[in-house]
DNA sequence: CAAGCCGCTGTCACAAATGTCACATTTCAT
DNA sequence: ATGAAATGTGACATTTGTGACAGCGGCTTG
């Protein structure tokens, strides 16, 4: 829960400190106030938003705080291993999960971008991993990419409940670095 | 009870430890002094109060401390919901996870003091969940209970590898409230 | 076109809050 | 028990909030 100062965000956006205050008390930038004597503190997630809302550029050192990561969940390593070769070559920094408790442990503690999802892992159902995730919103921005062995309809299918892109196995390192190419830039 | 000590403050705020002494000095944040050399202990709901009363945003980890909870990890939803009836009993809240990744995810949102655990559950090895979790520092404080109806080897088996305690199905309830009592109230 | 109004931002100075540093002491994990 | 990490403290450096005031467009109005 990194938070920026009054200070900060006036140098981020190269405007006068006042004017960043002014800012907060109208409500156009959600902050909240320390105990002492009411210092100005503001969640970056906030600030990165009210940048977006007002087509403002957002700094690169603010992008790296959220280092955005994939999560790469399949039980069989090299598989995993060889999507992560991928990953790291289109230069992103990724994790592996080889079962569901890890995948969603690891979801949760490093809310990557993309989580790439193998549908047919013994003794784990990849479409309601699909739908439990959707239904939270607080990975509604997580974009899923389904990379299986199945058959076009359960691709399809998977498409229908949620996912946001599938890959049959096997699959090209062309066409999964174009995909998370595509997402990560999101 | 759980207490936290200034520097914990200081890193969920984001500021200085040098502040919170002072915030606790002038009474804005209640807390007590320990007898050495006057270590700061600020109990948790009283920092939440604090938090609540500046409008300040409360870490998701804290929630969980703030009102301990049971996460009960088990495929069959009667067997979670009898279980979940008798932590209810007791006053305790309690979460229920039908799988692997839905339990990881829960796990890691809601921060229990204590998980149940089911040991054979289709397609996930209850074994590999007490493994990697222990492996994780984040939840060396956290209490695995397993609940199966495997035999006393199995079980056994269990706490070699980092159960705190193991109930064979069918369990009464007089034992679950007793295990669950014990672990919530350390 | 000029004058006047209005909203937004910048400047300045000062008081108050917060951060920094070094070091002694205490806690904690092993 | 013992070494590593965390904590408290004082003096001092920085940053921040505030109020008052000024500059800068854009706008209406005459």
């Amino acid at each position: 829960m990194k938070t920026l100062t009054s200070g900060e965000i006036a140098s981020y956006c190269d405007v006068n400190l006042r004017t960043v205050i002014r800012w907060i008390e109208s409500g156009k930038l959600k902050g909240f106030k320390l105990p002492g004597r009411g210092n100005n503190r503001v969640l970056v997630e906030d600030f990165v938003a009210f940048l977006e809302r007002h087509d403002m550029p957002i700094p690169d050192s603010l992008k790296g705080i959220a280092t955005p990561s994939i999560l790469i969940v399949d039980d069989e390593m090299p598989v995993a291993k060889s999507i992560q070769r991928v990953a790291r070559r289109a230069g992103y920094e990724s994790y592996i999960a080889t079962g569901g408790f890890q995948a969603g442990i690891m979801l949760s503690q490093y809310e990557p971008k993309v989580m790439t999802l193998d549908l047919s892992m013994p003794g784990m159902d990849g479409y309601s991993v699909i739908e439990f995730t959707r239904d939270q919103s607080k990975y509604k921005d997580l974009k899923i990419v389904v990379i299986s062995a199945l058959d076009e309809i359960s691709l399809e299918r998977a498409l229908e409940i949620g996912a946001d892109a599938t890959l049959q196995k096997p699959f090209s390192n062309h066409d999964l670095t174009m995909v998370l190419e595509q997402f990560m830039s999101m």
